[in-house]
DNA sequence: ACCTGAACACCGTTCAAGT
DNA sequence: ACCTGAACACCGTTCAAGT
């Protein structure tokens, strides 16, 4: 699957950065699920074993590979409304989770404060403070929205899942007793189409942020567009 | 961990209700992590192979319990402002997913169509139905609120890891240029309380209702209060 | 009909040994 | 210093055999 990469420390058979690079791209194209170290090692040409002279442990090579990741965001530059700076930058943040999904799967058990989650953080909460929020606040704000983002890349089905998610779901509402459900009934394919896609990201993304907008007008005085 | 229940069929060791329960105390007990078909069979101090007599893989047997568990929901007692009744909805679903992490984590996988989420569902819609959405916006509205609400439990720390996480945070941010970093250097405090707890659950649950409440007063009339 | 022991094809990781 | 084979303590699941 991977291609074995040309080593840079002759001392060393590999690097650390090379063990990262393949298991990304082994999680990227089989998920988490099946990334198992005896598979890394194979695609790295290496012993099993091999692996451990550069992570102590799993836990601590998917750490790496989540480090590695976060500079895969490309953090919008910054003009215009703090609104639609907002927006843009969880848009980008929805592009690369819904691109990587196994990043979500990984994020669910440990937290990642690497330097581009970092900077995303940073210019999130100088948008909504330059917006009007005091920082406590700005907090809140942005952590329901990073919960918001990372909620719908966990909780939608992947687009090779999605059709067949479709279906399951149009055949329980097909069977439910339309005296007792009268509502799931009728709205049957509205609901099945509201499973993933763009569109329905963004439909929850801009009612959260109407919401911070009144929130914020309200409170205090605003500071900008 | 797990006492032996008393079997019903006389002729079945067993029966897929005990085991369902059993593995439901396991998983509350221990996580997802750590449930394996092994200890599940030495719950019911029975040989792993006979849990296959009653469920035909792991799989179908972890699909079971959250069918069964999906019966914890209460849904509250429907009166009031449209906008409070979908507010305790949705409360109570949080409620629910933060006494039983694991369920969050089944989801995660598989998607729930069991009873008691029909029904959350059937609920949420026609309150949003009659606050005046037409049945496909109010099917947006409601999964933007159940992912919301998903997301919120699966990325929030459960309580016993709460304080060490609020730790590591407070460390790496502690490390941090501050010339670099002002909004989060200065936000310290704030962003760790932000981790978990309800108050921060129904911050962002609260944007999102207003936003909600304002794109159903802008596009069309109001059907309630 | 229901249960089960042995076995298979996997895991992550320790340890002692190779170069 | 770096790599590795064998082994350990686990998995889920198949199969053939017990009662």
């Amino acid at each position: 699957m991977a291609e074995r990469v040309g080593r840079i420390d002759p001392r060393a058979k590999l690097t650390r950065a090379q063990v990262v690079a393949v298991a990304w791209q082994l999680l990227d194209a089989d998920g988490l699920e099946s990334f198992t170290i005896r598979r890394l090692a194979a695609a790295l040409d290496v012993a099993p074993m091999t692996v451990y002279g550069y992570f102590s442990n799993k836990d601590s090579l998917l750490d790496a590979v989540l480090e590695a990741g976060s500079g895969e965001l490309r953090l919008p530059s910054g003009s215009g409304p703090w609104r639609a700076q907002l927006r843009a930058l969880f848009i980008e943040l929805h592009r690369v989770l819904a691109a990587h999904p196994f990043v979500v799967q990984l994020r669910e058990r440990r937290s990642i404060m690497g330097p581009g989650v970092l900077r995303f953080t940073e210019a999130g909460l100088q948008l909504l403070h330059q917006a009007g929020f005091p920082l406590e606040e700005a907090a809140r704000a942005f952590r329901s929205l990073f919960i918001y983002t990372f909620g719908y890349a966990s909780f939608s089905p992947g687009a090779e899942d999605l059709e067949a998610s479709r279906r399951r779901g149009l055949a329980v509402i097909a069977d439910l007793p339309a005296e007792e459900y009268p509502a799931i009934t009728e709205a049957a394919l509205p609901l099945a189409a509201t499973l993933a896609g763009d569109e329905q990201y963004e439909y929850g993304l801009d009612r959260l942020l109407d919401g911070l907008d009144a929130a914020r007008t309200k409170s205090r005085g605003s500071r900008s567009t």
